[in-house]
Order: C-alpha cells, then sequence, then structure tokens
DNA sequence: CCAGACGTTGTT
DNA sequence: GTCTGG
DNA sequence: CCAGACGTTGTT
DNA sequence: GTCTGG
C-alpha cells in the first residue's frame, strides 16, 4: 500500500507534472502522512494544469464527516472504479499526488523495517490520484484525495506486496483526460517499470511527527537469520 | 420500508 | 448519494 | 502507514 | 485488541 510518501523538492515536481515553470512554492516534505494537507495537480475545465493543496484521506461528498477520510487514503486499482466511496470521483475527478518517494515497511520477524522506495535518481513521481470536494456545516469546504494501488513490482515485492500506481508522462495526461475512455484508464494502473531504488532507512519515520531530513537517512540492516532460530 | 455501510492492510 | 441487508 | 489512547465526574 | 488522529 502506500501509507507515507515524501515531495522533498516540490520546485522540480510541480513544475515536471503541470508541465510549465509557474508552479506555487511549497514547502518541501519527507514524512507525508494520512489526515495532512500536499500538493495535487488537477486539470481544470479549460484543460490546463494547476497544483493544489488537499487533505490526504478522501472524503466522498456524500459523508456526514470528515473521520470517513481516514480509511480512505488508498483506493485499490482493481475495485476503484466500482466502489461506492471511489467510484464518482474516478469517473469525474481523477489528480496526480505529487512526490519523489513513498515508504513501505517490511515486517521482520517480530519487527518492521521501514523502505523508502524512489525512481532511481529521484526523479519526479506522479502517482494515481482521486479526489473529492465535501461541504459541511458553516460553509465548510474540504477537498481531499487518495492514492491509487496495484501489486507490487519485481524490485518492491521483497518489501511489501503493494505500492502507488505511478504514472508515465503519456499516462499522466491520460489520467487527467476527462474524456478517456474507462478501458484506457484502467490500463494505466499497472506496477510500474521504471528502474527504481529501496533504501532502509531510520525508523524517525514512523513517528508521522517527524518530517526532517533525516527520515531520508540510510542505515544498515543487520542482517536476516537464513536457517534455524537464534534458539 | 428503514438502517447502516461506504476502505485497505495484514493477520489468523 | 446509493446500495445491501433485515 | 505508525503512534497513542483506551474513562467518568465535576470543576474551572 | 481496536480505534482515532496525524
Amino acid at each position: 500500500m502506500c501509507g507515507r510518501y515524501t515531495v522533498s523538492n516540490p520546485g522540480e515536481i510541480l513544475p515536471e507534472l503541470l508541465g510549465h515553470d509557474a508552479a506555487p512554492e511549497m514547502a518541501a516534505r519527507y514524512n507525508v502522512a494520512p489526515t495532512q494537507d500536499a500538493p495535487v495537480v488537477v486539470a481544470q475545465p479549460n484543460g490546463e494544469r494547476s497544483a493544489r493543496l488537499m487533505r490526504w484521506g478522501l472524503v466522498p461528498y456524500w459523508a456526514n464527516g470528515i473521520e470517513i477520510g481516514g480509511r480512505m487514503i488508498n483506493a485499490r486499482a482493481e475495485t476503484a472504479a466500482t466502489k461506492p466511496a471511489f467510484r464518482d470521483s474516478f469517473a469525474r475527478r481523477r489528480c496526480l499526488v505529487a512526490a519523489d518517494g513513498f515508504y513501505e515497511w517490511q515486517r521482520i520477524g517480530g519487527g518492521k523495517q521501514p523502505y523508502l522506495i524512489r525512481l532511481a535518481g529521484g526523479a519526479p513521481m506522479a502517482f494515481a490520484g482521486l479526489w473529492d470536494r465535501w461541504r459541511g456545516p458553516r460553509g465548510r469546504v474540504l477537498e481531499s484525495f487518495a492514492i491509487v494501488t496495484t501489486g507490487a513490482n519485481e524490485l518492491v515485492e521483497a518489501i511489501h506486496d503493494r505500492m502507488p500506481v505511478v504514472l508515465t508522462r503519456n499516462g499522466r495526461a491520460t489520467w487527467l483526460d476527462v474524456q478517456a475512455p474507462t478501458d484506457d484508464l484502467i490500463g494505466l494502473l499497472r506496477p510500474t517499470a521504471e528502474p527504481m531504488e529501496t533504501v532502509p532507512v531510520s525508523d524517525r519515520v514512523n513517528n508521522p511527527a517527524n518530517d526532517s531530513l533525516d527520515c531520508l537517512q540510510p542505515v544498515i540492516v543487520p542482517p536476516a537469520p537464513t536457517q534455524g532460530s537464534l534458539f
């Protein structure tokens, strides 16, 4: 799945996803956690792309409160087009989630080891995203998003069995195209084939309150016992 | 008819 | 809002 | 995803 | 163990 990610270089990522240099200034993020605001790119009615902050954890327009967003941080590629919580967004409100890395936790014995996973060289990534606009009491408006997930590719499989959908440049255009046929959209939702790197990182990333460069800091993982048990 | 869910992951 | 289950 | 709470009463 | 919040 995808429960944390990075936007460590928004100054490069946003122009790349927008397709132009007039990107708004956004703070660098090393540990984006659910319920926090993060930058996404949407296509306006005139086709131009724009970047804005939305809350991670999709709150459907029909929800009675925003708490439901905590359970809607990911949408499975296999079912997003038909699930009640996501299908309207899948049909009409798709977005690009700006990122340049995501974290997955590998379960080892009793514990967990976090890994940072990036495109080779830390290139910008666009996760396939869905968004919605919720209207609450007293005129409150909340825009929020979910990240579409798919099966892990060969590299990531060693760590975890799911990962976010990372769109190619052409895939981004299709994903944002309101006219795109459903079959074309579903065809995009596959594990990326781009070269990637996985880096074991400090468990500083575990705490969502830690949003600093040391989340990216590589660590040495003790080799797992290959046979037998320790005692 | 009304009430209640609407999700993913991982673990057993 | 819409669907499922009672 | 992980971290942190998990409760009631009464008083300020 | 399970739920809520970040």
